[in-house]
DNA sequence: CAGACTTATGGTAGCGCAACCATGATTTTG
DNA sequence: CAAAATCATGGTTGCGCTACCATAAGTCTG
């Protein structure tokens, strides 16, 4: 009876080539290809050769599924991210995606479009991977959030920004300092009327810290301080010529503008081109993040060059160490940041 | 014995929350609160109910890999492009995501960095995820790419250049025609000694396509013809007004220089600028992409656009409806181009 | 050279879920 | 109103792999 029944029941399976197709060409027990396959030296080399052969002969492919369900652990690691517009993220990614690949991990693409909502769901539904670890960019969660990434226990790396608190790992660079910095060049400069643009600072919070630090600058030096010029659109080059005119518009006395970014700034630099605005006689054009064309426009940009990549590299690096149980490194690691000056200031 | 052996072997699992945990709290099978998350119609409302309660109550997040290898299936698309840190992919990357995330799918990055070796073992890597469908920019693959994708059997597109002989789906653009579009232009703006820059055209083989397509306007307008200015960086705005300037030196009797891309085109048309090189009066300047930029610069550069990001989406789509088993609608898609003729030709 | 230790290989069970079949309850049908 | 059809729920098995333990063979020690 029972017999019949398992005959009955037989699935019908992917149909693929399985290590137990492995072991038998190469004579050996399923086991055996296993240990071949993910600790070779525990293998005599003689069948490894038998295996490896074997392996190649059938086109055999590693079921990711069953090693996951079976050992517990996976190869994935979740990379959460508010944007994927932004060419910051894109090269963080790019450095993470280097790093993980040569380990042999797989990045995860969550995207949280700045919503932290949004980032608590992402989680619990990254976490059904069994990840290896994570790694988010920002300190800012939902109680939720954090109590899903506490709970759960394995490496994560906080990216972007360099903050006192992370959950467990953290590597990325004060903003506000970055926005410090930029307020003592332009005031040391000579310029006094100094304004900040940016778009959506509620949710790109880390814009609001560079506006924070700018805003630091100018109290300190007794300077006229004014809230950020807000714009509700998503930051463009096109934004940042259109914020430039109607900002000048508004507040004409203005002769220095820090823009969030450089995506606004090279925006604002082109346009003040075109419409024949002299800069930076007239005002002094400044933006955040170093991408490379901000070098080109005439006058080239004044820029905080943020390391991107190395942000991305450095925390997947970080991350593969404490997977592999490698003796930790500081828990938290400020990459810096680097102020270029250059003729539009 | 034997129960002794079983107490003894019972490994040390994950400890998450499982189906099981959640059945027992709801009082139902296990099975049941399966199919109350996998297909809630066919299980009571009050149950349902229940079942939901003990799922938040518990916070479970179901296993993916229990579930992808029990079913076979997974909700895995790997998305293989050439490149990372070309704008191009990120934006069609971002069509593909905003789709499949929509439908609960999970794209799985794969970068071949314009090398069919490394594509053709990703795509042996990925295809250990079961995926339920790929898209895989391009349409040159090794001969081992193609046997692996054909046999793997399950849906698959590919993007970026509109072909005639897709393994399976396609969607993209004939670049041999945006090049003919751009070289018509120019000839008909009366341009007669016509250069095309770009880099790496071996690997990078739809900018080539593009320069065949200028390269068949030139002939059949029985104008000269040029073998491509190439450089062997990876392309950027740098690098554009480096090559401008080379090219300017060793041919100045050209009097129009089609780019390969946006990047070496805006930044061609940066640094002629500050070299006070009159555009289009000595040299007229053109680009492929459409990226935002290309419309700021003075003079905005002539430029095709391409839709990228709808690339992704269409191609996202279309490959749901074949995974849904939607009746299928044409198999190639031509999303065409558009030629953005501006000032800087 | 006996006993302890190491190394290479294998057997078995179980990871958590869904497919498959079974069953009992409810509804429909002639 | 009995038989058939439908529906909701449950029991059992297996997906393909690796953890755990067992075992046989080889190596070392004094």
């Amino acid at each position: 009876m029972t017999s019949t029944r398992m005959a009955v029941r037989r699935r019908a399976h992917s149909g693929a080539v399985t290590l137990k197709d492995v072991a038998e060409r190469a004579g050996v027990a399923p086991i055996t290809v296993s240990r071949a396959l993910n600790a070779p030296d525990s293998v005599s080399a003689a069948l490894r050769l038998q295996i490896d052969e074997a392996v190649s002969a059938l086109g055999y492919v590693r079921n990711q599924y069953a090693g996951a369900l079976a050992s517990a652990a996976s190869r994935i690691i979740p990379v959460i991210v508010p944007s994927l517009s932004n060419a910051v993220f894109i090269e963080v990614i790019q450095g993470i995606q280097q790093v993980l690949e040569e380990a042999g991990y797989q990045p995860l693409l969550g995207n949280t479009q700045y919503d932290l909502e949004r980032e608590s769901k992402l989680v619990a539904t990254l976490l059904g991977w069994s990840p290896a670890g994570l790694i988010v960019a920002g300190m800012r969660h939902s109680e939720r959030t954090r109590t899903l990434l506490r709970g759960y226990g394995r490496p994560l790396v906080e990216i972007m920004e360099y903050g006192a608190q992370p959950i467990d790992m953290n590597v990325g660079l004060s903003h506000i300092r970055a926005g410090e910095a930029m307020g003592r060049h332009l005031i040391e400069r000579g310029y006094r009327q100094i304004g900040f643009i940016g778009g959506r600072l509620k949710q790109d919070y880390r814009a609001a810290q560079r506006f924070r630090g700018l805003d630091n600058a100018l109290a300190a030096a007794g300077l006229p301080r004014r809230p950020p010029f807000e714009h509700d659109e998503k930051s463009s080059a096109a934004i940042g010529g259109d914020t430039l005119m109607q900002t000048l518009e508004r507040a004409p006395e203005l002769d220095a503008l820090f823009f969030a970014n450089d995506d606004l700034g090279v925006g604002a630099l082109l346009r003040a081109q075109r419409e024949g605005i002299p800069v930076p006689a007239r005002v002094a054009i400044a933006g955040f993040n170093g991408l490379d064309i901000s070098a080109l426009t005439t006058p080239a940009l004044t820029t905080i060059v943020s390391p991107r990549q190395r942000i991305g590299e450095l925390a997947a690096r970080k991350l593969l160490g404490r997977i592999h149980g490698e003796k930790p490194g500081p828990a938290r690691v400020d990459v810096g940041f680097r102020l270029e000056i250059r003729a539009s200031t």
